[in-house]
RNA sequence: GUCCCCAUCGUCUAGAGGCCUAGGACACCUCCCUUUCACGGAGGCGACCGGGGUUCGAAUCCCCGUGGGGACGCCA
């Protein structure tokens, strides 16, 4: 049998860490298995939904180079489909017609909470064979209720948790369709992941208390039962649950922090899911082991570390010429324009073994395109009036150099010699007036790239 | 409250009864490299939640406890 697995978000925000792993398993599982995977937007609540969540969503994946093979399905276009599907269980008796009042289901469930009970409907409206029902209230438009079985267990085995068990004594009949007919998530998901053929169902364990109320649905409707697996969650930096209110931030954010797509597909396999001791791998590499038996049951807590270990790998393997485009753009919003005295591809070059983000990259490589601002405790500590003569003596080396980093080194060796000094003493206040700052690759490389001119330009600027 | 799930270094994890004196990775510390800062290299610190069983033998299996999480919507 082709495996089929599926991402079905709902459209009410933006693709989040947690969002972004489970498509990538769902994903990654039908890769290897040489099935599909297919995108379904889960986009039943009206109110919720917005088309801005569909299209993040739809960027987040983009991003991530997570491709479907089909759809994106919406669920709203879908609803002939469920109300048949619906009819059919109403004549066949596993679905029926409750009148209760939203105002009735609250004081029941006020009650049984009051009661310490679990609050769940007390099937006030389940018909039963020599049971009267009351003649049904006018002004109350009815929802639809699923009849669920009321003893016996539900028992599956999880894929990632193995055996789950729960009693169908815990379920209560839920609403499969609101009073204005629309049906509801548990039921549309069912319905779909029967008719689309999904023979494994990978999603958050948040779902797991849904796994029997679908199973028990799918059985009514005659369908084959899919294979489930739970993801536990992922937890903040903080061990803290990410929400809307903290910590939950749009994959797309990585992006934005400088983070390559690379690197946030390889910490989220990473996440929850081993193979053996391998940290760092591709994403093919991925599909080929990827399986739901090293999946870890337990929660996990998010590493910003070490994704940005895992970042600053992907950044040295780049290609710089490949970083370009992207590095042009987030100087572009520093206000830098770049130009091509220092070649951008060369520059890059010169960094990318030295920083854990793009952002850090281009904050880094600014100074190239535009004059740095000096850093006042650098040029105290190592532009000392001392040292200027000997700078104004290289000054006249450089100008007559060959512009090779040789040259250049040489130029610098000449004066520390000349004036019995070290190294440093004159390579320090170079970098602080040609960078700004006291750190920097090999200063004769800088200087290399920043052209004889502008080092000049620079070096002078400060000494007169 | 009820039901369900989870539990190895600070964090992500390896571990399917003897291979465990518990392995790897991030972080941290030390040293090396060095023209500063990084990068890189070599070391180091650091964990089986507690208690009972089962077994010749348990991080691994079972039970109880404790702790954490999730679910109990005409949300998904």
């Amino acid at each position: 049998m082709i495996v089929r697995t599926r991402f079905a978000p709902s459209p009410t925000g933006f693709l989040h860490i947690g969002g972004a792993r489970t498509a990538l398993f769902s994903w990654a599982y039908a890769k290897k298995h040489g099935g599909d995977f297919i995108l379904r937007i889960e986009d039943t609540d009206v109110a919720r939904s917005t088309p801005e969540a569909v299209q993040a969503i739809l960027d987040g994946m983009h991003w991530l180079g997570l491709d479907y093979n089909e759809g994106p399905f919406y669920q709203m276009q879908r609803m002939d489909r469920y109300k048949q599907v619906i009819q059919k269980m109403l004549d066949e008796g596993t679905a029926y017609h409750c009148y209760c009042s939203r105002e009735e289901l609250d004081a029941l469930r006020e009650t049984q909470t009051q009661q310490g009970l679990k609050p769940r409907y007390d099937g006030r409206w389940r018909p039963e064979v020599d049971k009267v029902l009351p003649p049904p209230p006018q002004e109350i438009p009815p929802v639809i209720r699923f009849k669920n079985p009321q003893s016996g267990n539900v028992v599956w085995n999880d894929l990632v948790k193995g055996e789950i068990s729960i009693a169908n004594q815990e379920l209560d009949d839920l609403i499969i369709a609101r009073a204005d007919g629309t049906p509801t998530y548990n039921f549309c998901v069912v319905v779909d992941d029967w008719e689309m053929g999904i023979t494994q169902v990978i999603r958050g364990d948040d779902h797991v208390n849904n796994t029997p109320r679908q199973i028990n649905m799918l059985h009514a409707l005659g369908a084959t039962i899919p294979q489930y697996a739970h993801l536990s969650m992922i937890l903040g930096d903080d061990g803290q649950k990410l929400s809307k209110r903290h910590g939950a931030v749009s994959v797309m954010q990585y992006d934005e922090d400088g983070y390559l797509p690379e690197a946030v597909l390889n910490y989220l396999a990473r996440l929850g899911w081993s193979h053996g001791d391998e940290e760092v791998f591709s994403m093919q590499q991925f599909c080929e082991w990827f399986d739901l038996d090293h999946i870890t049951p337990s929660a996990a807590q998010f590493n910003t570390d070490k994704l940005k270990w895992l970042n600053a790998h992907y950044i040295k393997l780049a290609d710089s010429e490949y970083l370009v485009g992207d590095i042009t753009a987030r100087l572009a919003k520093l206000g830098v324009g770049v130009t091509d005295k220092p070649n951008l591809a060369a520059v890059i070059d010169l960094y990318k073994e030295r920083v854990h983000t793009l952002n850090e990259l281009t904050e880094n490589i600014a100074y190239f395109y535009q004059k740095p601002a000096m850093d006042a405790a650098a040029a105290e500590k190592h532009l000392t009036d001392d040292i200027k003569p000997v700078l104004a003596a290289l000054v006249g080396l450089l100008k007559d150099a060959d512009w090779q980093s040789e040259q250049i080194h040489h130029a610098i060796e000449a004066v520390v010699t000349q004036h019995q000094l070290k190294f440093p003493k004159v390579a320090m206040p170079l970098r602080v007036m040609l960078t700004g700052i006291a750190q920097s690759p090999s200063i004769d490389q800088v200087m290399v790239l920043l052209g004889k001119d502008e080092v000049l330009a620079r070096i002078e600027s400060v000494l007169n």
